[in-house]
DNA sequence: ATCAAACTAGACTGTCCAGTACTATATGTC
DNA sequence: GACATATAGTACTGGACAGTCTAGTTTGAT
C-alpha cells in the first residue's frame, strides 16, 4: 500500500486534493460538493463521512494551506553572515519572499480568502496573522539585531518592518491579485524590484 | 416630481442603489434578483426592463462605482505651491489618498472585485487601471514636475511613484481588506502613517 | 380622454445543489 | 473465514434562484 497509507486514508487525501483544487478554481459558493466527489473519484457519502460540510472543508482546507504557506515563508528567511554585504543580503531576503508568495496557488487562496472576508472573518484573520503579520514580525526582529549590530538606524523595528515588507512586497502582490497570473514577474524583474525597494530602505535605515 | 427624474428615471435609480447594497454585502454568487427587486421596492419584471441580466446589472454597478472611486481620488490631489514645505505637501498628498480609499464601500468593493477576479477579469483590470495605476501615473507626473524644479532627485518617475504610493497606502489598505472595517484607522493615525512614509521617501528621493 | 409604455404581483419553469437514504460491494482485522 | 466498517452508486428531499409569463394597474405624453 503507497507511502503507508491506507484505503482511509488515502481516500481523504484525494477529498482534500480534489477540494483545495476546486474550491481555489470556483470559490466558495461556486463550488458544489458533486464536483469535489468527482474530482476525487469517490462517492459522496464519503465525503461527508470524512467532512462534516461543505462549510467544514472548506475551512480546513484554507486554514491549512494559509498555514503551510506562511511556515514555507518563514523557512525561507536567509541567515545574515556578518561577512555578508547587507544590501545583497536584504535584497535576497526580499527576493525569497517574493517568489514564494508569487505564486498561481497562493495568489489564488489570497483572492478566496478575500473574497469571504464577510463570510468566514475568522479565515481572513489567520491568513493576516500567518502572513504579513507573522513576515513582519521576523523582519522586526532580524532589523533590532541588525541594528544592534550598528548595521541599520532603526527607531521602531515595526515600523521598518511594515516599510520594507511592502517596499518588496505591494507592488507585484497588489499588481497580480487584479491582473492574474499572467501578470506574475519573472525571477529577473523580482531581483530588480526587490533591489530598487532595498535602495530606498537602505536610504532610510542604512547608517549613515 | 423630485429632482426632475420621472418614474422610469426614479427606478432606474432605486435598482442600481439597491443592487450596489446588496452584491456589496453578499458578493455575486450570494446574491439574488428577489432581494435586489425587493430592496428597491420594484417588481422583479421591472428589474429585467432595466438591466438584461443579473450578470450585466453586477457589471455596470461595478464599473461605475469603480469610475467614480477613481475620479474621486484623482479630485482629491493637492496642487503644490512654492511656498510650501516639500514633506508636509507629501504628507498631505499621501493622506488625502489614503482617507478616500480607507471607507467601508471602497473596501468591500475591492474584495468584491477581487473575488471575482476569475469570473470577471475585465472588472480587476478596470479597478487596476482606475485605482493604483491612476494614481501612481499622476504621481509619476507629480515627481517629474519636482524633480524638474530640482525638489526631489529621482532617477526613474515610475519607480519613485510606485514607492510612495506603496508606502503609504500598502500596510493600511492590506490590513483593513483582511481584517474588516474596524481596522481602519483613525485620521490622526492616517496622518502619522504618512508622515513615516514619506520620512523614507525623502531619505531616498530628497534633494541631498 | 386616449393610448402606449412602464409597472405590480405573484405564479411558474427549469435547473442547481447540500445533504440524506438505501442497497450492494470491498477492505482489513480478529 | 467472519464481521465491522468504509465505500460505491444512485436515487431522493427540500430549498434556492435566474429568468419568464400573465393579467391587471398606473403613468405621462398627446
Amino acid at each position: 500500500m503507497a507511502a503507508g497509507l491506507n484505503r482511509s486514508e488515502r481516500k481523504h487525501k484525494a477529498i482534500l486534493d480534489a477540494a483545495t483544487q476546486v474550491f481555489l478554481r470556483n470559490g466558495y459558493l461556486g463550488t458544489n460538493m458533486d464536483d469535489i466527489a468527482a474530482l476525487s473519484a469517490v462517492s459522496k457519502q464519503t465525503v461527508y463521512k470524512h467532512f462534516e460540510s461543505k462549510e467544514a472543508l472548506f475551512i480546513e482546507i484554507v486554514t491549512s494551506m494559509v498555514s503551510v504557506a506562511g511556515d514555507t515563508v518563514h523557512e525561507r528567511i536567509p541567515q545574515f553572515r556578518g561577512s555578508e554585504d547587507l544590501a545583497a543580503y536584504l535584497v535576497n531576503y526580499g527576493y525569497q519572499q517574493l517568489s514564494v508568495v508569487l505564486t498561481p496557488q497562493l495568489m489564488q487562496l489570497r483572492r478566496l480568502v478575500i473574497g469571504e472576508v464577510s463570510r468566514f472573518p475568522e479565515l481572513a484573520e489567520v491568513l493576516y496573522e500567518r502572513g504579513p503579520k507573522r513576515a513582519m514580525a521576523s523582519l522586526a526582529a532580524t532589523f533590532t539585531h541588525l541594528a544592534g549590530q550598528g548595521l541599520l538606524v532603526v527607531d521602531d523595528a515595526s515600523v521598518a518592518a511594515s516599510h520594507f515588507n511592502w517596499l518588496v512586497m505591494a507592488e507585484p502582490v497588489n499588481r497580480v491579485m487584479l491582473l492574474g497570473d499572467i501578470a506574475i514577474p519573472k525571477p529577473e524583474e523580482l531581483h530588480r524590484h526587490a533591489r530598487e525597494g532595498v535602495r530606498v530602505f537602505l536610504a532610510a535605515y542604512g547608517k549613515n
